[in-house]
RNA sequence: GGGGGGUUUCCCGAGCGGUCAAAGGGGUCAGACUGUAAAUCUGAUGGCUCAGCCUUCGCAGGUUCGAAUCCUGCACCCCCCA
């Protein structure tokens, strides 16, 4: 990684706005670099895989990145206003996101050597400021003007809800972070996405009025489809980083499914492929879209990189079992773990062994809400028993129609599976 | 306050005494096709012990051999005149 940084980043689509005078002469040399995340969950999701890779790239080119976790900040994040008993519960709750934030951070950067990154939690400095001496030290040296001109603040304050006191003190609070830092750590830069640059250009500013130093930003754009939908939701809930919650699986379809139009954006903005890979990829999506080059790759690249080659072979696999023909002669442990994500019934041995009619199991594993349905089902084809088509109304499904030792695995439709368990 | 119109199965919307579990469209589900895409095509779409039975057409009664369809009362919605 010889190549400038910023040559990297430009050419990836990563720079949105850049605020100092001279970024690239900045960067000439070896820096300290900070984005931040906010503890909303205890794991981070896809919205924030980008500032996540952004570091990640800075630091492979001899910049030291820090990650800041915004403990502090999380707590008046949330506008809506709270009891006391509340807010000292989401406190608890507070200090479980920020834990497992922390332990997700320090998978993805590396912190040994003379870039090695940092963690930081700005709840460990802002604790000791009183409100009062955060007014003194802090407030006294923030216009007004200029925040009230924040395009952020202005649509909020024409908006329906308007802004609280406390969210307006969030990019103050954020601005003071920057400030920390750079006395802390020699932290010059501060990276986010594009909704960051307001509160970015305040630190900068604070930084000048308080030290009379110079400090830079970056913002990147937010991922997004073709279409301005956000990146990173499904039908059931965001995509997550942490394999407890998104499994290895559902984190590589996720990124198998990508449209054409925007797998081309993810790949570089997500991977660290280089150019000429990602123009390959490129001419072989234009050439033989069906082949979908992009989108393999695109998954097989990010699910390394978040559950590593384990994780990576997990999904594979799983993929080859979900789309491949019959499932038969596999064990309990590996069914459960193919199936982490589908929704599974538990049922008396027994009810196999008298035998079970394929119409009552159907509506017992919730594939269909009533029997008529799964009559319908049935004769038209869209019913199967551990991936074999079953069309025979009558069917009756018996002990040795168990896919392992103690399960059964249906499916309605092309990819609705369901897992049933049978125990004595 | 006076006059008129409406309330139908997930949604929109036909139906105006039997042939209505209720047209048509949308949605949804399944099948074919396909790139685990989009589009398209086909079928299905109240429940059940499924060639039969049961429960649905704002709510409660009534008339009829028989009502979503007629009558009475109630509730909610819309329009016009004050």
């Amino acid at each position: 990684m010889t190549a400038h940084i910023l040559d990297e980043l430009q050419w990836r689509g990563l720079v949105e706005q850049v605020a100092g005078p001279d970024l690239r002469e900045h960067l000439a040399s070896p820096r300290v670099v900070y984005a931040g995340f906010d503890p909303t969950a205890d794991s981070l999701h896809v919205g924030s895989f980008i500032p996540l890779m952004t570091l990640r790239r800075f630091q492979m080119a001899g910049h030291r990145p820090i990650a800041l976790i915004g403990g502090a900040t999380g707590m008046i994040g949330d506008p809506s206003g709270k009891s006391e008993e509340r807010v000292l519960l989401s406190e608890e709750v507070l200090r479980q996101n920020v834990a497992g934030i922390e332990r997700q951070l320090q998978r993805f950067l590396d912190f040994s050597g003379d870039s090695g990154a940092i963690l930081v939690n700005n709840y460990d400095w802002m604790k000791e400021f009183s409100f009062l001496q955060f007014l003194r030290d802090i407030g006294k040296h923030a216009p007004l003007g200029m925040m009230l001109a924040k395009e952020s603040v202005k649509a909020r304050l024409e908006s329906e809800s308007g802004l609280s006191y406390t969210e307006f003190s969030y990019m103050l609070l954020q601005g003071y972070d920057f400030v920390h830092l750079a006395r802390t750590h020699q932290c010059t830069v501060q990276l986010g996405g594009t909704d960051q640059w307001g509160n970015i250009t305040v630190g900068i500013d604070l930084a000048r009025r308080l030290d009379g130093i110079q400090l830079y930003g970056l913002t990147g754009p937010l991922l997004t489809r073709a279409d301005g939908v956000k990146m990173g939701k499904t039908e059931r809930g965001a995509v997550w980083l942490d394999p407890e919650k998104t499994s290895p699986y559902a984190f590589y379809q996720y990124w198998i499914n990508v449209a054409d139009e925007d797998v081309g954006r993810c790949l570089r903005y997500l991977t660290e492929l280089d150019q000429e890979a990602i123009a390959q990829l490129d001419a072989s999506r234009a050439e033989a879209p069906h082949l979908r080059e992009s989108q393999k790759k695109l998954a097989e690249e990010l699910t390394r990189v978040v559950h590593g080659e384990s994780g990576l072979a997990a999904a594979r696999h799983a993929t080859e079992i979900f789309f491949g023909a019959e499932i038969e002669d596999l064990d309990d442990q590996a069914l459960a773990d193919i199936f982490a994500d589908v929704p599974s019934s538990q049922l008396p041995k027994a009810r196999l062994e008298e035998g079970l009619p394929l119409i009552d199991a159907l509506v017992e594993a919730g594939l269909c809400q009533s029997k008529g349905e799964a009559r319908r089902t049935i004769q038209q084809g869209g019913a199967y028993v551990n991936n074999v088509r079953r069309t025979d109304l009558e069917t009756t499904l018996r002990s040795s129609d168990l896919a392992s030792e103690s399960m059964l695995v249906l499916r309605k439709g092309k990819k609705k599976y369901a897992l049933l368990r049978f125990h004595s």
